[in-house]
DNA sequence: CGACAAGTTGATACCGTTCAACCTGCGTGG
DNA sequence: CCACGCAGGTTGAACGGTATCAACTTGTCG
């Protein structure tokens, strides 16, 4: 076995690339700082190069003719975007804020890949834990109400934070409530109305805009599975009280 | 280049397959035949195999823990299941008729994996592949109405038959109407009442209850869009007369 | 400090859900 | 071969969660 198994999906791709960068592709790769909303590259744009994000956060996100748009991940430092073998890409990658990223030309990178076993089943690893995390995503959008949904996103933060030696309970958000909103398949309202509901139902605390505290780990795993107020505390289906009018 | 793009990830996966088959995997593999509502295997598994669909369908699909159910994809013949790295598997797959698979051990398939670059970077394509599937139905889901879902998995049906040189006017639907609900994250009264829409619109034609004909391709890919009645023809976004009562 | 984006809260509408009754058609067994 | 049974599918009526539109507040950054 190859040791890397709970490791983050970013760990993972950092390693593959460590293993490939040593050699020759960050020999050729080159700096890329990115304005607030600034676009890495949108829907249709050319695959050219493979990205490393040094620092800040991106969201990818697909629309629909009609304008909607569905976030579908988000990029933290430390994460690649642009996996991905047809020749265009599939998606928008636009900055949050400021933000740097690293451009790996991708021909060095499959060539690379082709050449290195290890390399290639690193990159086969990588997208593999990429898709289950989508499947979660549709899972979700598709099954979760508003509130199962917040709090499936804050635990997937508080478990972010976990495996990278930070204190699970205090999530920093980097992305305004339209992204959540746009990630969950819900509007900023909706998102602005539960956060409100989980503060005064007391399972969060929510010090600034972007940076919450979680108060009942317990109650939000709950939540996130459906299973908030078996017994309907409120008379609600997710046993939280909606906020009077 | 390897001169596979635009190839189905099955197709893909397939060509993967038989550069590795023919060595080793395929002499160790074993026949499985599933009866309807079979489990080929569920959540918490051990991933002991990858599998090949050999003829059937298959659901793929997650639950919460209140029991609701989000369909992530559907395995027909000549598709794998099972891609992955985990210790388990993180779904359930489940055979929608009757259907046979073939069992590919794990190890073998990984080992030859780490032998044969190009056979590593296949398994890289093929989950790419499926992930822009996986962000596509978030995208459906996520942002589309119960219109332009069911038409968006209808096209999506027909691109399919297309690739396959299959008339892609004529959909024949391997799975009942609950599933194709629970995959757009809908219900089944929902799904139905929109083919019936879609039906008396004109768009489809409904022959069997699995078989449907697609007689206006342009206004469903422009509903699939979201931009169905742009003039709002009915007085309804999706410009779909709503079935009086 | 001042302007504007981001976030909150409110009122209302509506799409999709829910629960229920009723068809329909396919496979099975008599 | 037909009739039965039942899962699958359709249709109906009412409810409700979330969207929508709007006004207002907050806070962040130049």
């Amino acid at each position: 076995m190859l040791g890397v198994a709970g490791m983050d999906i970013e760990d993972k791709a950092a390693v593959a690339c460590s293993n490939g960068c040593e050699s020759t592709a960050c020999t050729h790769c080159t700096q890329r700082a990115l304005a607030a909303k600034q676009h890495l590259f949108t829907h249709g744009d050319e695959q050219r190069y493979i990205y490393y994000v040094h620092s800040g956060c991106l969201r990818l996100y697909k629309t629909l003719g009609n304008g909607r748009r569905q976030v579908i991940g988000f990029s933290f430092a430390g994460d690649f975007i642009g996996f991905g073998i047809g020749p265009e890409f599939p998606y928008n990658a636009q900055s949050i804020g400021r933000s740097e990223v690293r451009c790996l030309p991708r021909g060095t990178f499959h060539k690379l890949a082709l050449e290195i076993p290890r390399f290639a089943f690193r990159l086969y690893e990588a997208t593999t834990l990429e898709l289950a995390a989508a499947h979660d995503l549709a899972l979700t959008i598709g099954q979760r109400n508003s509130t199962a949904a917040v709090a499936s996103f804050l635990l997937w933060l508080s478990r972010r934070n976990e495996r990278r030696g930070v204190a699970p309970t205090t999530i920093s958000l980097p992305m305004p409530r339209t992204d959540i909103a746009d990630y969950l398949g819900l509007t900023g309202e909706t998102v602005s109305r539960t956060f409100t509901r989980l503060k005064v139902g007391g399972l969060i605390r929510v010090t600034r805009k972007r940076l919450v505290q979680l108060t009942d780990m317990p109650a939000l795993l709950e939540l996130a599975e459906g299973m908030g107020g078996e017994r309907e505390a409120f008379g609600y289906a997710d046993g939280l009280r909606r906020i009077p009018h």
